[in-house]
DNA sequence: TTGGTATGCTTGCGTAATCAAATATATATC
DNA sequence: GATATATATTTGATTACGCAAGCATACCAA
């Protein structure tokens, strides 16, 4: 009946549907606990990440998998109620950059309390052996 | 310098990111050969898959990952192409059911192979046996 | 019956994110 | 050094899609 049993493509419906699963649940706790959504706190997360909590916002798109305009259009929010600010290049007027603001990192560091509850709870019926092979996996899909 | 290494919330990021390339590609690929985007493909493929290749609206948004409101806009331009058809059912009139017309069919076969040789190629370096265990975990995330 | 609740789907509204075009700046070539 | 091309980001227009509320219909209980 299922002739898509163990095929790539069956693979991609399944990884489309977990991440929309997944994305509904993350934005309705952090949502609902730290008024961000899961696209919200990835920026920041990627932020606080990067060496002094600042990236090119082109950098950040690549990292977290928007174009540019969607970085551009994601940030102006965050920018707004002060989690995230726009820091100029003295070399390149160009490029832009984004940097964490202390506000940000503080509410950063309780979202992702929030966040490693969450998704810990929802692959907790996975081992942990398993999820590194699918880490990689995942990666190749992302171009990485 | 990355204290998420290996956990499970490194993997629900990658996750959200790897889906995000995914569609993109997708989209390209059935977008500019069939006119389909792969949300439409998804929904056209779940069909197909059905007895009758008729589903009860809310049941083809469990299978899709969408919500039931999603479904209903989703399904518009292609009932207005004619890809699917709507139909009531005689006991129940508050249930709908969208059906895969032949020509959704006919479309439908030549979308899939575009869609399997994509998502082929993009995991042409994932062995086989680690797709089965993706495919595991995929489901456990989205509720199934 | 009839009132109350549950179910299936659609609509109103707001947000997110795409592509393509526009803008601004930098770099290279002649 | 002027002109052409390349790069980084933003803006315009459009589409996608969630939640909450609204409808219509079905089911249930007294």
């Amino acid at each position: 009946m299922n002739a898509l049993e163990n095929t790539p493509l069956e693979f991609c419906l399944k990884l489309a549907r977990a991440s929309a699963a997944l994305t509904r649940k993350m934005d309705n706790v952090l949502g609902s606990v730290h008024g961000l959504s899961f696209g919200d706190f990835t920026l920041l997360l990627h932020l606080s990440q990067a060496p002094n909590s600042r990236l090119r916002r082109g950098d950040l798109a690549d990292k977290v998998g928007l174009t540019a305009s969607g970085v551009t259009r994601s940030l102006i929010p965050l920018e707004k109620i002060g989690l995230v600010a726009r820091e100029a290049d003295v070399r390149d007027a160009r490029v832009g950059y984004a940097v964490l603001t202390p506000t940000g990192q503080e509410l950063l560091q309780n979202a992702l309390l929030s966040a490693q509850n969450t998704s810990t709870e929802l692959l907790e019926a996975t081992p942990k052996h398993a999820l590194e092979g699918l880490v990689t996996t995942l990666g190749i899909l992302s171009g990485r």
